[in-house]
DNA sequence: TGTACATCAGTGAACGCGCGTTCACTGATGTAC
DNA sequence: TGTACATCAGTGAACGCGCGTTCACTGATGTAC
């Protein structure tokens, strides 16, 4: 897109947000903190970054003036780590999810909440994107999140971490794998599923396989599952 | 950082360069097209993300006016491009090197050659980052490098990929694997190698295990080495 | 029941910033004669 | 050998842009009396 803006004459003006936000009822003034994470979600999933949730671009499209933003969040880190925050729950459920829709059978639940996460992955690639930025050398995030976020979950992921490690101990108990080390075997499991959706998502055009057989087959091989 | 720029009374002023740039001889001018994609890379590597390769930045760090850059590179992205490109000449090198180095046995020969791979990049987390950048929805990287950058390989990052394929299916023909698609067992590899350069750089405290036996757990069991 | 008023929810203009890009230019240097 | 000049290598000022943030403000609404 050139700076040189194209003549649109149909067009609404640029800064002008499309529609008006309605004002909220008096008391309900904390709805606009949702909206506000609820814009910047819709905002990483059309450009595909977060770079693009700045103050203004969230309030054209919640349809605000950009200083009301400052009554529900500090700045514009606060709302990028909103929606970092309920996006881990999202990546959460999706898991659950997977788990809950499997038979008993251990491996199987495995395979399941595996599949999960890649699916929430492939279905929603900026968000997940967001959730371990490439580029934080020099950034830290600090989990402080604005009064209309979700409550971070503990340690960002780590339930989701914890249901990966349990998973593979049941197929170790099952006598299903012959895993001695759930953590470091759940790690491979982790960075294998993550490092599918991260290039898939980046290089749509490669030759891949069919997903659900390349997922089951990375997991029950990193996990060490006995034939 | 602050909008507020702190009061800095012995630094130097903003926006001047603190060296400037000795002007190359006659006919000697296409040597600044390099010291702009070292500039590039430099400040990839300071910053960790190529948003911050602005016109302005290269040029405060080669220690020449902004509009010096057009004679070498049409726009910003022709920069970027060109660091892109020479980080996967680079790549290649890494995984040659790490072949190299490994004996004649063609599973010690895979594990080295993935080896350097994973190692170039937790060397270089920022270059490695912009390789397959995560954010991608709406932007191509169209192959369209400076007069001072390195040709580019062919398919971006084929060559390696050509690579691991290769030393997978020598292992196969070695009776070291059962590998039957070295296709898809070689994206497997490749998937979790990305993850864990990924995913490792992002979260540094994470508790994670001896690196070079965790890769090389993962690339023998993902392509099927027999025990 | 009526009404003054505190509070809530949000606005509009303005600031200084760094950005990509353009334009006309400057000054050194090699070379043709 | 001397010199005019074309070319190369790079400059400095300016443009309009979107940005984060600040400031004083407005107008609706619930409530105390």
């Amino acid at each position: 897109m050139s700076q040189v803006a194209a003549i649109e004459p149909s067009g609404p003006e640029p800064t002008a947000p499309a529609i008006r936000h309605r004002r909220n009822r008096r008391g309900e003034g904390a709805r606009l903190g949702d909206e506000i994470i609820e814009a910047a979600l819709a905002i990483i999933d059309r450009t595909g970054s977060d770079d693009a949730v700045t103050l203004r671009a969230v309030a054209r499209e919640v349809g605000i003036a950009a200083p009301s933003i400052y009554a529900h969040f500090a700045d514009r880190d606060a709302i990028v780590l909103a929606a970092v925050s309920r996006t881990f729950s999202e990546l959460y459920e999706a898991i659950v999810a997977g788990i809950a829709g499997s038979s008993d059978d251990p491996v199987e639940r495995l395979v399941g909440g595996c599949t999960g996460y890649v699916e929430f992955g492939m279905e929603h690639p900026a968000r997940y994107s967001v959730l371990f930025p490439c580029e934080r050398l020099g950034a830290e995030h600090v989990p402080d999140v604005g009064p209309g976020g979700n409550p971070v979950p503990e340690g960002y992921g780590a339930d989701s971490f914890g249901l990966l490690i349990d998973s593979i101990a049941d197929c170790s108990a099952a006598g299903r794998s012959s895993s001695t080390d759930p953590l470091i075997d759940a790690t491979a499991v982790w960075v294998a599923m993550h490092g599918t959706v991260t290039i898939w998502s980046a290089l749509p055009d490669f030759p891949w396989p069919e997903r659900s057989a390349f997922i089951a087959n990375f997991v029950r091989a990193l996990a060490h599952i006995t034939p």
